[in-house]
DNA sequence: GCCGTTTTCGGCCCGACTGTTTTCAGTCG
């Protein structure tokens, strides 16, 4: 496990044990924070920490918490969570993960009820002395016994491609209803998380249709799939989906079958006055929530989903009481409030995005003009490659390259160099017959397990875009990895590093290599940096594509195509591109074609 | 435990919902 994982985790442990503890509920909080700085932090928090004034200048990492990292990245533990470890029952941090069991109940359980971990909890309910205890009714045990089968089942987040179709398809059913204003999904979706927990959709209804409301929840609760209704109130409606398993393209990739997922779909309904402010609540994140919500009272203002009001220090909240809001339409109207530009969803995460002047300028779906890496049915792909130029061309774009896989890869067809040979004339060919788009003549490369690459400088040479992107040894140590990937990047023939660590999510690990010596590689060798946009990927991770903008990389945001629905998938691709603040100018893709060529005929030449 | 362009001490986000209670504690997002 990497370190920034590692010392997340146990900072986040050391919460969770003083919660049960019943320590003060700030300290908890506190060491949450720096938790998830520590995770979503881009680099290696080894390297911060042989400098406590930068340690210390990290949000929410004060003098304690600074020496409990060092201690950490010193020696591998940190004192102070062992002595909280020794004071509770290993097995009782498990119980925070059912629904609806807090730090509160927990702890009574344990106390008052001698429970140490889920078997025990469980002996007290079949033998019903759990309703001995305070606040534990029948109704009560019951929601725990129905989520303690929940939560033993498969908690593994949801696909981001997944969750958008299936997103798609709620909101379709609700679209179009007499009355509806808006429809967007809102959470960890929006912000184009990798992977989202549940799915939170928003619907805003004009004023009038008030009564709307109770159709929109019946639609949403009667689509298809729907497993279980958790609510059905008319402003919040609460539904369990259960969705095949379908890994796209890795279907059959390891031939077990893996569990089906149950997936949670939230709906909230509000009025379209207050649109801006509910969907700037429903998206998060979280902390990014609090830190506006900080800066609303600093400016004698609260805020909530219902908007942002005057705060007159009556506990009665104000939309209860008809005071009119400074700003709720929109999301544009309560930043400009707060003194802020509006920030795009995938920058919400209190990463310091509230400290940039603005107006935002990332990536956009619509600046994306060239696709740089995509296989024909030369190797494994199924388009031949006037379907792909006809396709890339259909999608506004102004170059194509074919990027067939090389010869190591045989299980994806992968091309001999005589086949290679044959297949850059055909590429070239096509070049000539098609108007409106350049296709290059490419290959996606095997890095091999030492480093070189699959093909030999002679043959590479005579490509028009090169990327070299690893396939096997995916389990190989972070020293071998970190050589081998550097070699790639520092090579003089190779344009596009593609999907740097091999990761499959929810599936596979892939490498992990020393991404900051990787990273400052790329930029002194004018290398670009891949985001593959395919949903099973979404590699670079979105930390790391912020660790390389800060470093000055370039990024290509290439879909990988295999298929014409693949070039679906570019969105993904730059949700994850604004999440780690990637412009328009360090973004390949959006390129003016003469700028793009000419920086592809510059490398190695 | 962190933090400060009114504070180096005394604060620390907001509201809905649920189930337990007779006025509220706990959980969730």
């Amino acid at each position: 496990m990497p370190l920034n994982e590692s010392l997340a985790n146990g900072l986040e442990s050391m919460a969770r044990l003083m919660d049960l503890l019943g320590e003060d509920s700030f300290k908890s909080a506190a060491h949450a924070r720096a938790a998830r700085v520590i995770a979503d932090l881009p680099g290696d928090v080894a390297a911060l920490a042989s400098d406590r004034p930068s340690l210390l200048a990290l949000p929410g990492i004060g003098p304690k918490m600074a020496d409990k990292i060092i201690e950490f990245v010193t020696t591998g533990r940190i004192a102070e969570h062992e002595a909280l470890l020794s004071q509770v029952p290993p097995g009782l941090l498990a119980l925070l993960e059912v629904p609806g069991l807090g730090p509160k109940t927990v702890r009574t359980l344990w106390q008052q009820g001698g429970v140490t971990n889920l078997t025990s909890l469980e002996r007290i309910i079949a033998d019903g002395s759990i309703l001995a205890l305070p606040r534990m009714g029948a109704k009560a045990v019951e929601k725990i016994k129905a989520n303690l089968t929940f939560a033993k089942s498969a908690p593994t987040r949801l696909w981001l491609g997944r969750a958008w179709t299936l997103a798609e398809t709620f909101l379709a059913r609700v679209r179009d209803l007499p009355g509806v204003a808006q429809a967007q999904a809102a959470g960890s979706l929006r912000r184009g998380r990798d992977t989202v927990g549940d799915i939170d959709l928003l619907v805003a209804l004009r004023p009038g249709y008030e009564s709307s409301a109770h159709a929109v929840g019946e639609a949403f609760r009667g689509a298809p799939d729907v497993a279980e209704v958790l609510a059905a109130g008319d402003t919040k409606s609460s539904v369990r989906v259960a969705l095949n398993h379908d890994a796209g393209r890795w279907k059959h990739a390891d031939g077990a079958k893996a569990p089906d997922h149950t997936v949670q779909v939230d709906l909230r309904v509000v009025p379209v006055a207050a649109w801006g402010a509910a969907l700037l609540y429903f998206t998060g994140s979280k902390a990014h929530n609090i830190r506006l919500r900080e800066r609303a009272l600093s400016k004698g203002l609260t805020l909530s989903e219902w908007g942002l009001f005057p705060h007159d220090g009556d506990a009665t909240p104000p939309h209860t009481r008809g005071i009119t809001p400074v700003a709720a339409d929109t999301e544009a109207h309560v930043y400009a409030a707060l003194g802020l530009p509006w920030i795009p969803p995938e920058a919400r995460e209190d990463h310091g995005e509230t400290d940039m002047p603005g107006p935002w300028a990332l990536v956009d779906l619509a600046d994306i003009k060239a696709e740089l890496h995509a296989h024909t049915t030369a190797s494994d792909g199924l388009l031949t490659i006037r379907e792909l130029a006809e396709e890339a061309k259909r999608r506004g774009f102004h170059t194509i390259a074919v990027t067939d896989h090389s010869q190591s890869s045989s299980i994806a067809n992968g091309l001999k160099p005589d086949r290679l040979r044959r297949h850059l004339d055909a590429v070239r060919k096509a070049n000539d017959e098609i108007d409106g788009i350049t296709i290059l003549a490419g290959s996606e490369v095997d890095i091999l397990a030492d480093g070189s690459l699959d093909y030999d400088d002679e043959l590479l040479a005579r490509l028009d875009i090169v990327v070299a992107s690893p396939h096997a040894a995916l389990s190989q140590d972070s020293t071998a990895c970190t050589e081998r990937l550097l070699r790639a990047v520092r090579h003089p023939l190779v344009h596009i590093l593609g999907h740097p660590t091999g990761r499959l999510i929810n599936r596979r690990k892939g490498l992990e290599p020393d991404m900051a010596a990787l990273i400052a590689a790329a930029k002194e060798h004018d290398t670009a940096l891949e985001i593959n946009a395919h949903w099973m990927r979404l590699d670079l991770r979105d930390t790391h594509v912020r660790q390389a903008m800060n470093a000055g990389c370039l990024i290509a945001v290439n879909t990988d195509a295999h298929a014409r629905e693949d070039f679906d998938n570019l969105r993904f691709g730059v949700m994850t591109a604004r999440r780690g603040w990637v412009t328009p100018d360090r973004c390949l893709n959006t390129w003016p074609a003469t700028k793009l060529h000419a920086w592809l005929k510059r490398k190695g030449r």
